[in-house]
DNA sequence: TTTT
DNA sequence: TTTT
């Protein structure tokens, strides 16, 4: 029963994360980045290889994400895989996995387009954002930022 | 560019390692291991939580879990993560994501059967096995058991 | 700033846990970790190298441990390093590195001396260990144990 | 026996690294980086922990640490804990402990002074180092940078 | 000794 | 499909 379900990535986001704000102030991230692998062939040549994953972040890291990530930004992500299972209308298995963030942080230098060196710069509201989401002492994605629920939210 | 893609894993094996050989005395192992969490609900219940992972190993350490893993085996792996996309007949994109394993360990005590503490105390010959893939001075499962090939064979 | 200092292990205690009681009903536990790696040297010899690790442990954490582990008991082990820097009476830098353990799990079969299969079989009670310490529903080794102060206390 | 002894960082270099170039071609880099916490204390204060480790390299590696990385640096890096032991002129046991970097890679954009944005834009030559050192078609730091000679040099 |  |  012991058992360990961790992934650990560093890649770059390929496209700004979506957000859904749900019932009771909760909120749902998705986006996907990319790890590339360079290698050299049986013929000495270099070859690079892109590897996508799916990502999901929860609760106030969702909002974090959706405040500091965007296209290109690079983090570092630390979450357990899952896989959804389900059955099509042809009743073929059909399986999807992706990683439920526990912890990122971002890499680098200053986020692209931050005036003052601080990504809290530009936190930019959203139409689609109910009021209630607005952070107030929101942690920086250049901290570690970690997913409270998980203890009993394991979904 | 920079890229890391890690998955860590302790689990139990589902079932037996299926192993198919190929030219060159070449040889994939595929097979399932279960990661299990528990936890408590809102209502204080303890529920429990499994995961299945699609494991694939390749060459030298497909022959070592074909001879001591089986059904029911704990093992910590490393590895990262592989998704297959392709259409199906109806167009549809299809995804089936697999950890290639970098390197593992049995863990636990002596392998069920085993006499006198070693793994290597059984080593036993299938027939579905040619006779070029007789483990001469394999590794043993309970050391690290890592993939010599990962470097020019990143698939 | 943003940072990961993370270490895994897996290994096999060299002691049973030394556990102190604190004030407060607080627990601490020591103890260290054997990881052994195998490999061949330039003459094709087998060589081992084993690495020795101190662990440190808190709270409920330190009191599963006492109750669970003991000598030889082969864990997987999640934390951070730490680093005491002092100086001695000479004047000299002194230094020592432990592992503050933030999630450990028990690994391999029944624990021994177990007759039931249940590691919660045998919770023996000790002199030092104050009535409030009992283990009321205290969590199994066997699952994921997880240092739930560390949001606060990062020592 | 079976052992893992992972450590995976990410961190700020404290000074550009220390290189020292051995008989045979071979090569050693030393240098520190730091991993810095933020948490809130009991008060609700913010507070940062920083703790500092020692990390070596050897061979190629030390050899693109020493072109590419420099104080300040940030970077991924992944190794195992090794532990030296000796006895001062006291016969006082002192320790001290480092990371064996296994593999590591730099993070976040262009390398401060990089024009083209490749980190391979100035090789800067050093008096110190030998001929045979030239990086001829050295990797780059902001790849997955390996350590081949792993396997049969284990200290 | 770094970084924000 | 595993394990406790």
């Amino acid at each position: 029963m012991a058992g360990v379900n961790k992934v650990i990535l560093v890649g770059n986001l390929g496209s700004d994360p979506e957000i859904k704000y749900l019932e009771g102030d909760n909120a749902v991230a998705n986006f996907s980045i990319a790890t590339t692998e360079a290698y050299k062939n049986r013929n000495g040549e270099r070859v690079e290889q892109t590897e996508w994953h799916d990502l999901e972040m929860w609760g106030a890291q969702a909002k974090i994400a959706e405040q500091y990530l965007k296209k290109g930004s690079q983090i570092y992500v630390e979450g357990k895989l899952k896989t959804d299972k389900w059955q099509d209308e042809q009743g073929q298995n059909r399986y999807r996995t992706k990683i439920r963030v526990l912890s990122f942080t971002m890499l680098g230098g200053k986020p692209d387009g931050a005036t003052s060196g601080s990504p809290s710069a530009t936190p930019q509201a959203t139409q689609q954002k109910p009021a209630s989401a607005a952070p107030t002492a929101a942690p920086k994605a250049q901290e570690m930022v970690t997913d409270a629920e998980d203890d009993d939210l394991p979904f």
